[in-house]
DNA sequence: GATGAATGAGCTTTCATTCAT
DNA sequence: TATGAATGAAAGCTCATTCAT
C-alpha cells in the first residue's frame, strides 16, 4: 500500500510544491503578514496539520512562498532585457526602470510583511536563485554600455544602480504607508522620462 | 484634590508621555511589530490596563511612539540644514545625503512593522508634525540653487529627490533583508561622493 | 471648612441620593445588568470613586437604584387603590389587574438584571418600604369584598392572588424571552377582561 | 485517518455534545449568569481553546446548553400528559400544574442569568424544539375538555392558561428574590389544590 | 470628603503546533 | 503519510476597587 495521498492532490506532483503554491497565493493577495496557518491549508484544500511533515514551521513555508512568487512576478514580467549596444541607452533605460516599478509594485508589499518575521527571510534566502535579480540585470546593462563607451567610463555604476533601485522602492513604500489602494501607483512616463534624464545627464548646470 | 500618581512616575509629571516614551524606546530597540500590550506597560514599570485610561488600543500608543521616535531622531541629528547658496552644491548635497542615511538607518526599522498595522500607520499619520521631512528640505533646497543657477534649470527636482531618497530606503531595506545587525550600514564616504556625482553629472557620455 | 462638595452637586442635597437617583435613572434605561461604576459615575457627573464614600460596593448602590426605581414607578401610577364595597368587583380588579401589568412591565426588566446578583437583591431586600406592594393590596382588597360578601368566603385569596400576579410576570416575561421591545406588551382590554371574568367565575361547567 | 481525540472523551464519540453536556451540567448547578469559558472547558476536563473548535463563541455554547438542559428536566419529568375526557377535569388539572411548577422550578434559575445576553438567547432559540412546550400541552388539553363539555364553553381559555403559567413563573420567581435555596419551594399539595379549585370555580360569590 | 488615575486579576478569543487515528 | 481536532500559551482589553492627592 502507497503511503496516503492528499485529498487536494488528485494526481498533482507532490504536496510540497501544491502548499508552497497555495502560500504564494495567499501571499500575492494579501501579504505576507496576518497569515495563519490555517489560512494556507484552506487555500490548499488540504488538513491543517501536513504542513508539518513538510516543513519545518509556517515561517519555513511563507518564505519559500515568497521566494516562489517572486520568481512568478519575475516569470510573469515577459520581455526581453535590453543588451548594451542595442537601440540607445535611455530607450534601454526606460525599460529596466518600468521593469523595476512593476516589479517592485508587485512583490513589494509581500515582502514588507516578511521583514519583521527573521524566520521568513532567511527561509527566503536560503531559497535557490537561479536567475539573476534585476538590480544585477541593471548593474550589468550599464557596464556594458559603459565598455562600449556609451555610459561614461568614469561614472559610479553602483551608485547609479542604488539611485534607480532606490526609487522603485521609494514609490511603492510611499504608497503604502499612505494606505492608498496598490493599484495607482503606476509612474506615469512622464516620470520614468524625468529620472532616466536625470540619470543620464545630472542635474549640475550645463 | 489630585488624584493618585502611577509608582513609576516619581514626580515624572505626566503618565501620558511616560507611556509614549516607553513605547518609543521599545520601538527603538525592538521595532514596531510583535510588541505586545503588556511588553510596554512593564517597560514603563506601569500595570497592565493603564493604557487604556490614555490611549484608545495599542495601535494608538504604538502610532503615537514611532512619532516620538521620529522626532527625537530628527532632533538628535543636530546640524544645520544648508540653504541654497552657501558653500558648493556637491558639499550641500552630501551633507543633505548623509542625514538622510542616518535618519531612515534610525527610523526606517520602527516603520517596517507598522507597515503591516494600519491602525498604527493612522495614529502616526494623525499627530501633528512641525519639522517639515527631509524629503521636502532636500526638494527645497534643490529648488533654491535652481532659482540661483547652480541646479540646472530644466532638471527634474521630483525626480532627483526619488532617486536621493530612494537610495536612503534601499540602503537600509538591503540590510534588513539581510538579517544583518543594523549598526554596519553606514555608507562610506566614497559611496556619498559617487551618490552625489551621479546626481550633479550624470552618468551619461560627456 | 467644612468638607468638600462633589462638582455636580450645585445645593443638591446630599451625595448618597444623588448617586442612588443616578443609579435609578441608568436601571429603568438599561436594566441592572451590564452597568459598570463608571457608567453610573458619568451618569452622576461625579467622580469614580466617590460611591465607595457612600457604599459597601456596586451592588449595594444598584440595590438602592433598584428601590428607588421601584419606587418611583409605583408613585407614578396614580389613581387610587379600589376599596373594597365600591363600585363592582370586576371592575375593581380591572383596575387593579391593570395597574399590576404597567408596573411590572415597567420594573420586571430592571429586576431581571438583579436576580443573577445575590449583592444587589440582598442592597435591595435590606431597603425599607414603606408601601405595601401590589400584590398586598391586592390580597388586602379581596379578603375586604370577602368580608362583605362580593367574593366567596371559601374562596382561597392567596391562590387568587398568585394567578393574578403570575400573569403580570408572566406576559413581560415571555416579552423579554422574545427579544421583543418592551413597549408593546401592553394587554388590550378583552385581555383584561378576560381574566378577570375567568378568575371571578372560573372556567369550570355552568 | 480520524484525528486525535480529546483525553476527556473515553470513547464517548464528539466532544460538541461532551461540552454541551458539561455546559449543561453548569446551567443546572450555577444557572447561565456568571460561568467563563475556563470554567466550562475545566468541568469538560478539557483544554481552554476548544469550544471555539465546535461553537461560534461562548453564548453560542450556553445558549445550546441551556436547550439541553430544558430537554433533560422534560424528559426527566415522567408520566403521561392527561388526555380531555380521562378522569376528572381537577384531576387532570392538578397533573399538569404540578407539572409545570416542576419545570419551572427546575427551568427558570437556568433562564434567568440567560434573559440579560441576547446572544445566549438566540442561540437557545435557534435549537429545534421538538416538543410544545408545557404550556401548549396545557391549552389543549382546556380545549379538549371545553369541547367535550367539561369546561365552560365561554371560558376564555387563553387567559386560564396565562394565569396558571403566570403562577408557575411566579413561585419560583419569589424564591429566586427572597435568595432561599431552590430545594423548598415545592408547593404543597394544598397549593395545588387550591389553585386547580380557583380556575375552576372562580371566586365570585355563588 | 471628593477626585480620577492606577491597579491587576480576570475575561474571551486566537492560533502555531502536536498527535492519536 | 494525511487528517483535523485538541492543546494551551498568550494576546488585547475591561472594570471593580484602591488611594495619594
Amino acid at each position: 500500500m502507497s503511503p496516503r495521498r492528499a485529498a487536494a492532490l488528485r494526481g498533482d506532483a507532490n504536496l510540497r510544491e501544491h502548499l508552497i503554491a497555495a502560500a504564494e497565493r495567499l501571499i500575492a493577495r494579501r501579504g505576507t503578514a496576518g497569515l495563519t496557518v490555517r489560512d494556507i491549508a484552506r487555500e490548499a484544500e488540504v488538513a491543517d496539520g501536513v504542513l508539518y511533515n513538510h516543513f519545518a514551521n509556517k515561517e519555513e513555508l511563507l518564505g519559500l512562498g515568497l521566494a516562489a512568487r517572486v520568481r512568478a512576478v519575475e516569470a510573469g514580467l515577459g520581455g526581453a532585457v535590453p543588451t548594451a549596444g542595442d537601440g540607445t541607452v535611455a530607450e534601454n533605460l526606460r525599460t529596466l526602470v518600468r521593469r523595476g516599478f512593476a516589479l517592485h509594485r508587485a512583490i513589494l508589499p509581500a515582502f514588507v510583511g516578511a521583514l519583521t518575521q527573521p524566520k521568513v527571510l532567511s527561509a527566503y534566502a536560503s531559497h535557490e536563485t537561479d536567475e539573476p535579480p534585476l538590480r544585477a540585470l541593471l548593474a550589468d546593462y550599464l557596464r556594458g554600455e559603459q565598455r562600449i563607451g556609451r555610459v561614461d567610463a568614469a561614472a559610479d555604476v553602483d551608485a547609479a544602480v542604488t539611485m534607480i533601485s532606490g526609487a522603485w522602492h521609494d514609490l511603492v513604500l510611499r504608497g503604502l504607508l499612505s494606505g492608498e489602494p496598490p493599484a495607482s501607483e503606476e509612474p506615469v512616463d512622464s516620470q520614468v522620462d524625468a529620472m532616466v534624464d536625470t540619470v543620464l545627464r545630472g542635474i549640475g548646470p550645463r
